[in-house]
DNA sequence: ACAAAACAGTTACACACGCAACTATCAACT
DNA sequence: AGTTGATAGTTGCGTGTGTAACTGTTTTGT
């Protein structure tokens, strides 16, 4: 019961590191297409989906720092890929909403994400990715519940 | 086909969230008991289980950038757990192990890297866990080969 | 045998990051 | 109504990180 761990035996570290090559080779193409950084991407990515959301909830969801949410958007901002208007119901709170011409890069970064996932499905197999698939959502089921 | 990308159907983007989740969670019990870093904690996981290596070796298996590895062991041995002796096949290698001290730590690591995986296993259930292990079984098999 | 390329590891620099502290607003409670 | 505590978001500051450039060594190719 003592001695050495096997790493390839502790899920933690093959997690970190199947996450790590994946995402890793993914920045590399949307960083190499449209110079975003995975925090914009990541921005992206939900205000895109949500249409029109917060930063709170774009931490909330990407499980990101607020401060690195806060720098994404203001990024995006600036190339004016994204606009803010400040919450009528709640002042503190401002609404994201993708520009025009924000939605349009929106719309070829999920081109892009849709290759690069049906690659990776066909890399991994069906059923391999249909089990990674069921595993992340343990995961998630136990550990998104606490927040 | 085209429209909006649904992430909680974007494998990458789960799999990095999960990752995250999990080892954020453990990464803030080493940090707490004994103040190290995560590239202090990989290196030492990698470094306790082989015994003796290399800092290259280290950055291969970890996936983590020289640098990162080069500060990690600088680190490490500042603290006293690690010594170094170049190589006498290849002078411009390092063979890394632990010392006393360190082995010791490295020990108590390992401690809790058991009780945090056994605890894993409770919360995901038997079945989940085989299945995800199955799952980066398959990323690691089709991206570790390619370098 | 020698020049050129490859490789182990370190460091300087610029940039990214998280923590803590801050402003502004809202909610709760007396 | 007014005080207290919580929340949305930003920013200063110290630290962490990757890129590129560097030293020293080994390998390759001629």
């Amino acid at each position: 019961m003592t001695g050495r761990l096997l790493l390839d035996e502790f899920l933690p570290y093959r997690l970190v590191r199947a996450s790590e090559l994946v995402s890793r080779r993914f920045a590399a193409r949307y960083r190499a297409a449209y110079g975003i950084s995975r925090p914009e991407w990541r921005t992206f990515a939900i205000l895109g989906q949500l249409g029109n959301t917060t930063a709170t909830e774009i931490g909330r969801r990407s499980t990101m720092h607020k401060t690195k949410v806060s720098r994404a958007v203001a990024a995006l901002e600036k190339r004016g890929w994204l606009s803010r208007a400040t919450d009528v119901a709640d002042r503190r709170a401002e609404q994201l909403e993708l520009t025009e011409e924000g939605a349009k890069v929106y719309g070829e970064l999920v081109a892009l994400a849709r290759s690069f996932q049906a690659e990776l499905l066909r890399d991994l197999g069906f059923e391999a990715a249909d089990r990674l698939d069921a595993g992340l959502a343990a995961v998630e089921k136990h550990f998104l519940r606490e927040e």
